[in-house]
DNA sequence: CAATAAACGTAACGTTATAACGTTGCATAT
DNA sequence: ATATGCAACGTTATAACGTTACGTTTATTG
């Protein structure tokens, strides 16, 4: 059964984070799930609602205590690692590698790639795309390195529009 | 003391690693360590020069490792983790974050936001400058975010040249 | 040479991630 | 209805990565 091949274009909406409520987040995730045949299941999704509830990346640590205090139970490391990896697999949250934490993405149904702005201050991420960047680190690899390219981690660390309000003011 | 703002040009030569000895690059370091006022002390060096012979990123407790073979006494994580803050703050080194490894830097004597390529296969990094991608990445930062800069982190991963035709042989 | 500060050593600890193994629950086939 | 297979989950322990706290040594400088 052939898929479309349609690519939508890159979202390029600094505020789509906002847009959405996590429960919408949610329906989107459990629908793609569907179409995958995937399951997303009760801890996955516990998973995922934190991430998005939480509005900033969560360490996994920071995702096992959440869901102590949810549940009143405890809950192990590889709970948490296992529901995060499902949910990596599936383009629904990426590691901020630079940060060892994990954020939700707002557009798992499409071509995934994106950059993540951090605030040092206030720990805000912000997920961009920009096909132009893709473009150029997939050009380096081929034509400069004959690299085959499996992933892309482009993280840029620095102070958010309103922590630099708030600071200088 | 004025320094002049002179900035070279990126370095675009991928095999830029293989050209020079560790102990031309500690040579450099040294002679820039003396310039900048700031010390490359016994330790330091030793760390420098494990990373440049070792040819591909090492963990801090591989680090720890090479040296405790080298001197033949304990050496513990504090000891390394500090020589490899100093070596970073200087721009002998590098962190790749998506891998908690330590990759020393070609190019200390410029600016510095290097791109680097690792081989899942056969865990090689290799660096390189692209001002376009720092650019890009700048534009969108301010433009579309409001958001200055302090850090970028950008690795690609994937299989490099010789394990792709290592691998289809 | 004393005073100072930077670097280093050591032990303990904290954080992040995974290995290894057993259990549960559901779907299917007999 | 019983057995079988499989994915997900739980539990314990441990590996891997990184930091704190504090005391000692080493360099530099007045």
């Amino acid at each position: 059964m052939m898929r479309p091949s349609i690519q939508p274009r890159p979202c390029t909406d600094p505020n789509c984070r906002a847009q959405h409520a996590p429960a919408e987040r949610v329906a989107l995730a459990m629908s793609l799930c569907g179409a995958r045949g995937v399951r997303l299941t009760a801890r996955r999704r516990q998973v995922l609602e934190l991430l998005w509830e939480s509005g900033r990346p969560m360490g996994a640590y920071e995702v096992i205590e959440a869901l102590k205090r949810r549940d009143s139970r405890p809950v192990a490391p590889p709970t948490v690692y296992r529901a995060l990896e499902f949910l990596m697999s599936q383009k629904f949250v990426s590691k901020i590698e630079s940060r060892n934490a994990y954020a939700p993405c707002a557009h798992p149904e499409r071509r995934h790639g994106c950059i993540f702005f951090i605030c040092s201050d206030c720990g805000m991420s912000v997920e961009l795309e920009d096909e132009r960047v893709e473009r150029l680190l997939a050009e380096d690899a081929e034509n400069r390195l004959g690299f085959r390219v499996t992933r892309r981690v482009v993280e840029v660390e620095g102070t958010c529009r309103s922590c630099i309000a708030a600071g200088s003011a």
